[in-house]
DNA sequence: ACTACTGTACTAGCTCACTAATGCAGCCAG
DNA sequence: CTGGCTGCATTAGTGAGCTAGTACAGTAGT
């Protein structure tokens, strides 16, 4: 698990997000134990509670279960909780992206040529 | 001007979107005087701190300059800086939520159907 | 000069998000 | 039944961002 201590985005917010893909990508299957908190507190060096709020997020969306004495667990549609987690977050930044630029009297035509111009800048001119 | 107080976004960042895009849409013209500190700190019922650092970001970026004693005016070419501003910020946005996406493991193409779904709820099926 | 406006600078308080400290409660192997 | 692991809850501190209060400095009409 990698942290930027020195980033705007918060520590839990880092940590859920890594959680999050991992799932997704299916590095942890349904019914697999994740890292404990004290573990992946001592890992990441922070406190568990801070580990705690992380995983908070995922317990909601019902990505995992937690067992008290035992452990957290992947549920069993995990993966694709997971999935949607990360779009519905992508959903909501473009979202309110958009909302913005059309206050500020955008047309919609100039937000896809700058949207084209963001999605090249990141991905390059492949995929 | 119409201040939302129960938004997330700070007072300050409302007021100098709202004359950045009335600047961009020729609402005020090159040359033309701003209202004063006062006066606009007055009609949103905030201090007149707030009003200042709300110019603030439109000074640095050049689209309005300030005469001591005298008041605000918009620059020579404000028109054009405010329109800029308005896209830097969108790309900025958008740099950061696709920036985040390919960090979860989406592809380009997802994205993409996202982003369309976006603009279509937001401006509707047309423009 | 006086008055009434303008922008500017410094300080202070206030709120809220984030993180940590600490203790409680459940499970299980020895 | 004890030690060592688990998740959970309560409380506190810390820091950054936002807003307000107050005083200073320049311009201009009377």
């Amino acid at each position: 698990m990698k942290i930027d201590a020195g980033s705007h985005v918060p520590i839990y917010r880092q940590i859920a997000d890594q959680i999050r893909t991992a799932i997704a990508a299916g590095v942890y299957r349904p019914g697999e134990a994740l890292p404990s908190l004290r573990v992946l507190a001592l890992d990441v060096k922070v406190n568990p509670n801070t580990v705690q709020r992380a995983y908070d997020d995922l317990l909601r969306q019902g990505t995992v279960y937690s067992r008290r004495g035992k452990g957290l667990f992947v549920a069993e549609q995990g993966t694709v909780t997971a999935q949607q987690g990360t779009e519905k977050s992508l959903a909501r930044a473009l979202d309110e992206a958009i909302r913005n630029a059309r206050a500020a009297g955008m047309h919609a035509n100039q937000i896809r040529g700058l949207f084209n111009t963001s999605i090249r800048r990141v991905y390059g001119k492949g995929d």
